[in-house]
DNA sequence: AAAAATTAATTTGACTATCAAACTATATTT
DNA sequence: AAATATAGTTTGATAGTCAAATTAATTTTT
């Protein structure tokens, strides 16, 4: 009898250390040089607000799944460390509108070529049919968390 | 160019979904009438003391990469709350050994038992043949994570 | 054996993230 | 015009985090 790993302890080993360990190890991981002033949870805040142009607060805040409040505060920070620009709406003045700067699009972008090595390693050398068979067992996953 | 659902996409989605709600996801299942009062953060140290008896602060810090001084705090909510019991070494009076109470090894068999349900949700309905190949793409992204 | 160095843990001071609730300013409805 | 609703900020409270200072105990050096 070979060595066997129990599938379920290999999956149950797995998704705990990546959970566990996911947010220390994307800011490690986004912690270069260039943005070594941007925390995880700055980055999570400029991938909601994403490249499309200008959001409110509300929206963003509801995206994110805080409060304005929270959010008020995540985006003075990011608006002193020049992610991201912050203007008042002219069509209705009680709007801020919140966008990235360039130097946030940036980042931006490197996060998203993060997260494409990070598929790509996942994905090189699983055929077609075994991607797709991956996307399934995922989305299972994704749907087990959100009806728990 | 018609509307194509790339598979890296969807691996993209569902995994940034995933740990983005993981956290919260976590606490949600955990916070029952029982451990209404354990947080997510709490969870992870009575995991890392786990149930192979008592260990030392700076063992349990170091497995939860946090200084000793965060964890003394982490600590000392979770002793008030009654999940660890806090002793001093007798055989080196520097030492400050933690392990599990009753309640807590209740909190950790709960926490199991959670994660057990999951993987066995997400593996239901999957082939042997799916499992294989859903173990060995999370096994690439744990060793993406361990190297990059 | 006394002094110096090391080790284990706690405490302190500062910071970030978070929420609920109070508040301010503006817009909409009555 | 007054009342109500909406968007965002501020305030007050709590939790988690680290680095550095501190305390207490052990080990090493002289």
């Amino acid at each position: 009898m070979e060595k066997v790993m129990n599938i379920n302890s290999t999956l149950n080993d797995v998704l705990v250390k990546l959970f566990r360990n996911v947010n220390a190890i994307e800011e490690r991981a986004m912690r270069t040089e260039e943005y070594k002033d941007v925390t995880t949870n700055d980055m999570h805040v400029i991938e909601a607000i994403g490249m499309e142009g200008a959001r409110n607060m509300t929206s963003v805040a509801r995206s994110l799944e805080v409060t304005t409040g929270t959010l008020t505060i995540a985006i003075n920070s990011l608006v002193k460390k020049g992610y991201v620009d912050r203007v008042r709406s002219e069509e209705d003045r009680r709007v801020v509108l919140i966008s990235l700067s360039e130097k946030g699009r940036r980042a931006y972008l490197h996060h998203r070529r993060f997260h494409e090595r990070m598929i790509e390693s996942v994905v090189e050398e699983l055929t077609e049919e075994e991607q797709r068979i991956l996307a399934k067992a995922l989305a299972k996953l994704y749907h087990f968390f959100r009806v728990t």
